[in-house]
Order: structure tokens, then C-alpha cells, then sequence
DNA sequence: CACTCGTGGAA
DNA sequence: TTTCCAAGAGT
């Protein structure tokens, strides 16, 4: 379950390390839900998103209270939990408890485009009537699926890829649709386009950064400096933070996490 | 449905 | 250097 949080839009490489000092730390939900929220987001890092640190801390209080600290293992209960959604439950149930679900991340997604549809990418949104389609790939037997759960995503993680998919060395090219018509590139618009530098997002992340890497409190005045290029937007960035539950207000007008 | 929410490494 | 993008979720 941590590391299906911390692997939502953060590559593998990068939550290694991280997730190693977590599990070290808090190797129950019980020890997590036990310790601040704060906390979860300083062991957070550098993995981006930190309100999944958030949610997951919020999650285990939710396990501790209603599921006697033992992460649930029913769908509903899964998909009950704050910062879990449809993938991450599924991805849960299989890989922890060896049921029987549709994994579907960004992975299995493009695996499947290529080799049913002949496209090189799925479409933007998933859609209800794509979950339909790929729900029959799932073999019958609960221990078979959930192996081919892992394998359908490791073949997309590391073989049949976004950028330079490793055709030559993929195992089920023979009956893959988008091989077989010469690899068609991409059709339609760019399917993403958005600019980093400048955003509230980048501000957050600044602002959030100066507190993390802060022994103890931090004053207002000195996380604001921290974003100098527009002052204004520095300001709202800070009451998102602590509308978002992100930071909080300590003693003498500092912010703490 | 469209939008927001971090970060850093590889192409 | 710029672009792309990585095991999504919540509003």
C-alpha cells in the first residue's frame, strides 16, 4: 500500500530510497497513524504530490480505527480510503491479497492499445466502455490474474515503454496489433503540453520545500522570500498550504508542517 | 469532463 | 535546452 502511494506519478527509481526508510520507520499502519501527519509529509521528500503523504497517513488512521489496523482487503473497503482510487485498490487487492481485479494503470493502458487497438498510446481519459474491453483479459482464476496483473504492467514498465518500446525483445509481438501494422505513430494533437516553471504548482512546491528541509518552525516572512519572482502568488500559495492541511500556523507567525 | 496537484531524469 | 513523462486521485 505505501509504495502503490508513493508510485502514483513517481518512477520507481526515485521511490526506492524513500520508501526503504519509510517502511524502516513506520512498518504498520498503526505506527504511521500513530506518529503527525507532518511528519509523513517531511519523510515525504522530494517524491512530489505530498499530499499523498497526507492521504496516507489519513488512510492508516482510517485502518486503526475501522479495520482493526489491518489494511482491508475488500475493494469497497480500499476504495473507501482517502488517496485510494480505482487502480490503487485493484492494485491492493491483487498484488497484496491475489484476487481477482483489472490492474488498469498508464502501463497496462498503452500494453493494451498497442496490442488490441494498434495504437501506440490509449486515449487521454479512461473511459468506462475501455475498462469494459480490457476487463476480459483477465483470466478466470484468481492466483492467474493476479500474476498477470504484474506482468501486464512490468511488460509495459520495461519493455513495451512510452518513448522506445523494446519490440525485438517483447515476448507476445506476434500478436500484437500495433507491431503488426509497422508501428503507426501517434495520431491526433500532442497528447500533453503543460508548462512547469512559473506555476502555483512549482510556488507550492518551493514554499513547502523551505519548511521540509527546516529543523522547526519557520517564520511566514522567511518561506514568502522564498518565492521572490511574484510576491502576490507566493502569498496564495501559502493559504493553499494551509487550507490543503499541508502547513500549518505555529507560534509568532511561523508555519509549521 | 476539465483541471489541479510536485519532481527530476532521460530523450 | 526544452520536452516528455512516471504504478493517479480529488474536486
Amino acid at each position: 500500500m505505501v509504495s502503490e502511494f508513493m508510485l502514483q506519478q513517481t518512477p520507481v527509481a526515485r521511490v526506492l530510497p524513500v520508501w526503504s526508510v519509510w517502511m524502516e520507520r513506520w512498518p504498520t499502519p498503526s505506527a504511521l497513524a500513530a506518529d503527525e501527519p507532518g511528519e509523513a509529509v517531511r519523510a515525504w521528500g522530494r517524491l512530489g504530490y505530498p499530499r499523498r503523504a497526507q492521504r496516507l497517513h489519513a488512510a492508516a488512521t482510517v485502518i486503526v480505527a475501522e479495520h482493526g489496523g489491518q489494511v482491508p482487503a475488500s475493494l469497497d473497503a480500499l476504495r473507501a480510503l482517502p488517496g485510494v482510487g480505482e487502480y490503487t485498490a485493484a492494485a491492493i487487492a491483487s498484488f497484496g491479497y491475489g484476487q481477482r481485479h483489472l490492474v488498469l494503470d498508464t502501463n497496462v493502458r498503452r500494453v493494451l492499445a498497442r496490442i488490441e487497438d494498434g495504437c501506440e498510446f490509449p486515449p487521454t481519459h479512461l473511459t468506462q466502455g475501455e475498462r469494459d474491453r480490457r476487463q476480459v483479459w483477465v483470466p478466470d482464476d484468481p492466483a492467474q490474474a493476479a500474476a498477470w496483473a504484474v506482468a501486464s504492467m512490468e511488460l509495459g514498465a520495461l519493455v513495451c515503454t512510452a518513448r522506445t518500446p523494446a519490440c525485438p525483445s517483447c515476448p507476445v509481438r506476434e500478436s500484437c496489433a500495433w507491431f503488426a501494422a509497422g508501428r503507426p505513430a501517434h495520431e491526433g494533437p500532442p497528447r500533453r503540453g503543460q508548462t512547469y516553471a512559473g506555476t502555483d504548482r512549482q510556488c507550492r512546491g518551493v514554499l513547502l520545500g523551505v519548511v521540509r528541509d527546516a529543523a522547526g518552525p519557520v517564520p511566514e516572512e522567511a518561506v514568502l522570500a522564498a518565492w521572490t519572482s511574484d510576491p502576490a502568488q507566493a502569498t496564495r500559495a501559502l493559504e493553499g498550504l494551509l487550507a490543503d492541511g499541508l502547513l500549518r500556523k505555529g507560534a509568532q507567525a511561523t508555519v509549521t508542517l
